[in-house]
DNA sequence: CTGAAAGCGCTTACAG
DNA sequence: CTGAAAGCGCTTACAG
């Protein structure tokens, strides 16, 4: 098959490129009975448009970037990235445009693959999987150039900038509630990274509960995790000295480690410690463990991610917009029922 | 910071855009003095060239797509996936080629961003995770348009087509060997899924060891799994009745689940039953279980996938080409000691 | 509703 | 080693 043209569609049509080019784009005037005659040509030819032509015309490629950022380890561990890209492929597939993806493993690798981002000709936009300190650098850089950007969960410096999240410190605030409202008077929590929104957010809102209703904070039944199962797993056992009878992990997986420690130590889940996570994806329930967690709507999260992004392009970045997602307490057996005071 | 061109750069510096233009590719034709003048006046300027307009005349996007067929519903479980993306991202960034990434839920999601994939002026060559029987459709269009591809994991039909996979059987039969050796006599296998050819070789890797040491293959000691954690608790479940004092699980997550049964029955591993897993990811020796298994180099796969593509970008894509990489081995605690006999 | 023409920002023989 | 010119395949005012 010879490579075919606007041009050649034209002539067999026996109409100009405009016209051709007109009903590629949908456009509306074109008479009926052309644009028949012209669509037919290009089905029976099987001729497709040069994307590199079409975007050199008309400054807009249809494609967005997907950043994760050097902050991102748990890129291999987390089923919540698998999730997140499931949500915006999707929706990225539904709207016609095409995903990049850029891994950024290191800092130089970062600085090595800024020109193909930011450069011309190539993103309509682009989303940025953040919530850590380490990632300012590339959000001021997408902003200095005027570039579309959404970014993913809530930036450190998230002026000026738009972003989609949920609503942590109000999940985090509704399950500690939860183990408080069934009688538990030792909760501690394993926190995301202190270098992440997420994980300070979720940690506002443990104490926030704690706050009202009257229960001290105390320091030593905080620690922090990463996000793992490992990471759960060793902050559970800087916990169990100091006798916490429930936790809030930010995680699903840590909150797995966590009780795979305590359940080494001898105690009974939920009598002797109850347990919640944060996330509910399928590992929360589809294991001997059963776990009471936060459901994240993550899928959904990539699909808005997405479709806020679009919505930046075609209508404009300024001001800044800002999506916040709910979640919802999913009650299972790792808290037990309440306790009598 | 008006939009820069070539045009511009080269009226500062002097030149003709030929020149700017020749340096900017690492021509070799240009003066020194002058390439660093120029070379001065881009890094002063921030001048970045206009992706789409470089592709319109050279016909080369620098950019590669990854195709995530809809087979792949265990993207989200298997830590396959993110260490793939992740060679395939390193290797990208490194050769200066971006990623394209298109997962498929549904056929007609893949018939919709076909044209996409296929279109002129947007991608220079194609990676298909494969293996799956699904694939073949996507497959045979990328062969038909004369895209250059490479399939992660042999295809079902692999005449004319270039791929890069690990020795499936060779490590299979390897691991199968491993327990032969230690003693073990009624040895089941939870496979992958028959659907794919991981599955089968995998399977076939386990039938030709028991056949080489006079072992019977006995069916109801083979399960079908489909690597996923629930999948091997089931199926060892199923296997249970039949008494096998070993099982040759397709994956870790597999062999995970399948330890879990196995426990949950009673059985103490690796004194009543060993087991062999296939992958090696961090999950199978972070846990309280360090599980002998098959160590895939699964970055490197993704790396070298990436690499052979460019090469056949670059050198042309006819005949196929094959690579084939090697597997390991891995003793850990879930086989035990040599039994007498 | 339609066409002629200019233009998007590069690369690449060709000639010198 | 360098430049003038053509060309890559579209889109988009502009004019009618």
């Amino acid at each position: 098959m010879p490579t075919l043209t606007l041009e050649d569609i034209a002539r067999q049509t026996g109409v100009s490129r405009s016209t051709v080019s007109r009903v590629l784009n949908n456009h509306p005037s074109v008479r009926e009975e052309v644009r028949q005659r012209v669509l037919a040509a290009i089905e029976a030819s099987g001729y497709q448009p040069h994307a590199a032509a079409r975007t050199l015309a008309s400054k807009r490629s249809f494609t967005i970037g997907l950043i994760l950022p050097q902050s991102v380890s748990f890129f291999f561990t987390d089923p919540y990235y698998p999730h997140l890209i499931k949500g915006i492929a999707q929706a990225c597939n539904q709207h016609d445009y095409t995903l990049a993806l850029f891994l950024v493993g290191t800092r130089e690798e970062e600085e090595k693959i800024f020109p193909r981002i930011s450069g011309k000709g190539f993103l309509d936009g682009v989303l940025i999987q953040s919530g850590h300190h380490g990632d300012q650098w590339i959000i001021g850089r997408m902003l200095d150039i005027k570039m579309p950007v959404v970014v993913c969960g809530r930036p450190f410096r998230s002026d000026n900038v738009s972003y989609i999240d949920v609503d942590n410190i109000r999940a985090a605030h509704q399950a500690v509630s939860h183990l408080i409202r069934l009688g538990r008077q030792r909760i501690a929590t394993i926190t995301g990274p202190f270098a992440s929104t997420v994980g300070l957010d979720r940690l506002e809102g443990y104490k926030k509960a704690l706050q009202e209703r009257g229960l001290p904070i105390q320091e030593n039944l905080i620690v922090e995790g990463d996000f793992t199962e490992e990471g759960g797993y060793y902050a559970m056992q800087r916990l169990l000295p100091h006798q916490p009878d429930a936790v809030f992990a930010a995680s699903d997986l840590m909150a797995l480690g966590a009780i795979r420690a305590a359940k080494e130590a001898g105690l009974r889940v939920p009598e002797q410690i109850a347990f919640v996570g944060f996330d509910d994806f399928p590992l929360a329930s589809s294991n001997e463990i059963r776990l009471t967690t936060i459901r994240q709507p993550v899928v959904q999260f990539g699909i808005q991610a997405v479709e806020l992004l679009i919505d930046l392009i075609e209508h404009g970045h300024q001001p800044p917009r800002r999506v916040i997602l709910d979640t919802e307490l999913i009650i299972r057996d790792t808290c037990g029922a309440a306790r009598r005071q």
